[in-house]
RNA sequence: UGGGGAGUCGCCAAGCGGCAAGGCUCCGGACUUUGGAUCCGGCAUUCGUAGGUUCGAAUCCUACCUCCCCAGCCA
C-alpha cells in the first residue's frame, strides 16, 4: 500500500463548528462533571478477526478513536478472538493495517482477548466457588429445550446444582482436555426465568480443541464472547464501552459479572450501526461475494471494506468526514449512497490534481493544422490549489475526445461539438466540424475539424464565445490505458430487503465492472504511482490500481463528477 | 401474546414546555476555459396515531400503531 496520508484526524479535527452534542458526548461531559471515572476517557475498538473491516466498521472506529482525541483520553486496539475456529492472522494484520489507514493510532494498546485467557478462567473458578457457575453436562439442543422461549420461562438443568467441589474438579478436567468437543458446558448460574434471556444461565466455556492463532494449542476451552468481552473492558480500564444495539440487553449480563467479580465497571453505551444503500455489510455476505467470486477480492473496489474503499481512491480523511455527518443515534437507519459520494467528491476535489484523459475515443483530425507541428500548452493542476502549480500538455494535428463529447444530431440543450459547431479545446484553441468519417455501418468515425489559430489558449480575440469546452489528449503522445469503470454491485436500493424466496445474490448487477482497455490518457500520467488520484477533467476522479506495471496504466473509477447534461438526458 | 430499543422533510439528524437547526438529495437561478467547483434562492403550519395536561407540547401524561433486536456450545 503504498500510501502517504498526510492529513491525520485531530481532536479540533472534522467538524469543530458543530457545537451539539449527541447523545454519546453528552454522556461523556456528564460523566466528567460529576467525575464518575475521573475524567478519564478511555475506550476501544473491538473487532473479532474473521473477516475484513468495512464502512460500518470505520463508523465505529471514528466514534471509539475520535472520542478519545477529542477528550484527551486513550483507544485501545483490541481483537476479540474468542473463537479460534473462525479466527485468522491474515485477519488481524488487514484490520490493523485498515484501522491506521483510517488515520487511527492505538500506540502500545494492541491488546487481544487471548491475552486475559489466563484472568478469565481464573475468575470462573471463583464464580464456581462462589456457587455462581456450574458445569451443565446436557447437550447443545437440550440447553436450548430447557431455556424456554421468547414468552415462555426456561427450566433448571438437571445439573444445575451439582457442589462447588465437583463443579471444580468438571471445568479442571474441560481445561485439561479429558473430554470431547460440545460434551459439556461451563454455565453461569443466574436466572432460568429471567424474561431476559442473556440471563437464563449463559454459557460461559465450550470446549474446542482447535489451535488457535496466538496461543496455539494452549486451551481447549475457550470463552464465549459474553464472558470475555465485559471483563476485558474492565482489565483495560475502559471508560465507555461503546457498541452497537442489539447488545443492549447482554449490558445487564455485563454488569452482573463485573458486579459480582468486584472489578471496574465501564458505562457501555449503545448507538445504531451505520447502513447504507446499494450496500450489503455483513460478515457471512461479504464472504460469499469473496468465495464464490461474484468480486475480485475482499479488496475489489466494488466492496464495501476498507481495503476495497481505499482500492477505489476513497480517501480516509472522507470517510471520516462522512462518518461524523451521518451523526451517532439510536434509531436504526439507511444513509443514502450519494451522501457518501459527496463527500468522496468534496475531498478529491481539493486535493486531485486535474489530467485529461479520454476513456472512449473519437479521433479528430484538425485539417488545417500542420503536420508533424507539436505545441505545449499549459495546463492548470489544481484550480483549486494554486500551489499544484502547472504542467505541459502536447496538441498536434491529430487528437483524441471523447465519443460523448460529439453528436451528429444533437438535440437542443446539447452544447458540444456537433457538425458546423465550434468548441474549445481545453488549454488549446477553438475547433469547427466541418465534416464526419463514417464506417459501413454509419459509425462516425473520425471528425474533420479546423482550428482557429487567433483562439491560441482558448479566447477569442474577436469575442465570440462558444458553449463548450471538451478535454482531449493528442494522439501521437497518448498513453494507452486500462480504466476500469464501477458501479453499483446490485440492481436494487435495498439488497438486505428482499422478497420472500430471494438471495441478494439473485440481484447482482451485471455491469457492475466495465473494463475499457483502450483508454488514452495524457503523456503526464506515464509515471503515475499506484494508490494515486487523479480528477479526469470533466469525467471524474480516478486511481491507479496497484496491478498497474511499467507497461500497463490501469485506473479505478473513483466516483464521477456530478453531470448535468446526465440529468438533462434523463429528465427529458 | 416475554424482554430490550426506535419512531421529527425523499435520506441522515438537531430539538430536553415557548412556538421545527444543519447536512445529503431534489428544484430554480447566477457565474464558469471542467454542463465540475463556487454562489444565491426554494423545499416539514408540522413532529407515528388518538386523547389529555398547560396560556402554550415534537418536547409532559395515557392508550394505541409501526419498525428493529434477543430463544448460537457465533461475535
Amino acid at each position: 500500500m503504498a500510501e502517504t496520508e498526510l492529513e491525520k484526524p485531530s481532536a479540533a479535527g472534522t467538524d469543530a463548528s458543530s457545537p451539539r452534542l449527541d447523545f454519546i458526548r453528552e454522556l461523556i461531559e456528564e460523566h466528567n462533571r460529576i467525575g464518575r471515572f475521573g475524567q478519564r476517557v478511555h475506550t476501544r475498538f473491538p473487532p473479532e478477526p474473521n473477516g475484513y473491516l468495512h464502512l460500518g466498521h470505520a463508523k465505529s472506529i471514528c466514534l471509539n478513536f475520535g472520542l478519545a482525541l477529542e477528550y484527551g483520553g486513550k483507544a485501545n486496539m483490541r481483537f476479540d478472538d474468542t473463537n479460534p475456529v473462525k479466527e485468522e492472522q491474515e485477519y488481524v494484520d488487514n484490520i490493523l493495517a485498515d484501522v491506521r489507514w483510517l488515520g487511527f493510532d492505538w500506540e502500545d494498546r494492541l491488546f487481544y482477548a487471548s491475552d486475559y485467557f489466563d484472568q478469565l478462567y481464573q475468575w470462573a473458578i471463583q464464580l464456581i466457588k462462589m456457587g455462581k457457575a456450574y458445569v451443565d453436562d446436557l447437550t447443545a439442543d437440550q440447553i436450548r429445550e430447557y431455556r424456554g422461549t421468547l414468552t415462555q420461562p426456561g427450566k433448571d438443568s438437571p445439573f444445575r446444582n451439582r457442589s462447588v467441589e465437583e463443579n471444580l474438579a468438571l471445568f479442571e478436567q474441560m481445561k485439561n482436555g479429558d473430554f470431547p468437543d460440545g460434551s459439556r458446558v461451563l454455565r453461569a448460574r443466574i436466572d432460568m426465568a429471567s424474561p431476559n434471556i442473556n440471563l437464563r444461565d449463559p454459557v460461559l466455556y465450550r470446549i474446542l480443541h482447535a489451535e488457535h492463532h496466538r496461543t496455539g494449542d494452549k486451551w481447549c476451552i475457550y470463552p464465549m464472547y459474553d464472558w470475555a468481552h465485559g471483563q476485558s473492558d474492565s482489565l483495560e480500564g475502559i471508560t465507555h464501552s461503546i457498541c452497537t444495539l442489539e447488545f443492549e440487553d447482554h449490558r445487564p449480563l455485563y454488569e452482573w459479572f463485573i458486579d459480582t467479580l468486584g472489578i471496574h465497571k465501564p458505562q457501555q453505551i449503545e448507538f445504531a450501526r451505520l447502513n447504507l444503500t446499494r450496500t450489503v455489510m455483513s460478515k457471512r455476505k461479504l464472504i460469499k461475494l469473496v468465495q464464490d467470486n461474484y468480486v475480485r477480492g475482499w479488496d475489489d473496489p466494488r466492496m464495501p471494506t476498507i481495503s476495497g474503499a481505499r482500492r477505489r481512491g476513497y480517501p480516509p480523511a472522507a470517510i471520516r468526514e462522512f462518518v461524523s455527518a451521518t451523526g451517532v443515534a439510536k434509531s436504526n437507519g439507511t444513509v443514502e449512497y450519494a451522501m457518501l459520494e459527496y463527500y468522496i467528491r468534496q475531498d478529491l476535489n481539493k486535493t486531485s490534481p486535474r489530467v485529461m484523459a479520454v476513456i472512449k475515443p473519437l479521433k479528430v483530425v484538425i485539417t488545417n493544422y500542420p503536420e508533424g507541428q507539436v505545441e505545449e500548452f499549459d495546463a492548470v493542476n489544481n484550480p483549486e490549489d494554486p500551489s499544484a502549480g502547472t504542467r505541459k500538455v502536447p496538441f498536434s494535428k491529430v487528437l483524441y475526445i471523447e465519443q460523448d463529447d460529439f453528436m451528429e444530431n444533437p438535440p437542443n440543450k446539447f452544447f458540444r461539438l456537433a457538425p458546423g459547431r465550434e468548441v474549445r479545446l481545453r488549454y488549446a484553441y477553438f475547433i469547427k466540424c466541418e465534416n464526419v468519417v463514417k464506417d459501413a455501418d454509419g459509425n462516425v468515425t473520425e471528425v474533420h475539424c479546423t482550428y482557429d489559430p487567433t483562439t491560441r489558449g482558448g479566447d477569442a480575440p474577436d469575442g465570440r464565445k462558444v458553449k463548450a469546452t471538451i478535454h482531449w489528449v493528442s494522439a501521437a503522445h497518448a498513453v494507452q490505458s486500462e480504466v476500469r469503470l464501477y458501479e453499483s454491485l446490485y440492481t436494487v436500493e435495498n439488497p438486505n430487503d428482499l422478497p420472500e424466496g430471494k438471495e441478494f445474490t439473485d440481484f447482482i448487477n451485471p455491469n457492475s465492472l466495465q473494463v475499457v482497455s483502450n483508454a488514452q490518457v495524457e503523456p503526464s500520467l506515464k509515471t503515475a504511482q499506484a494508490g494515486q488520484r487523479f480528477q479526469f477533467e470533466r469525467l471524474g476522479y480516478y486511481c491507479v490500481d496497484p496491478d498497474t506495471t511499467t507497461s500497463q496504466l490501469v485506473f479505478n473509477r473513483t466516483v464521477t463528477l456530478k453531470d448535468e447534461w446526465a440529468k438533462v438526458q434523463k429528465n427529458g
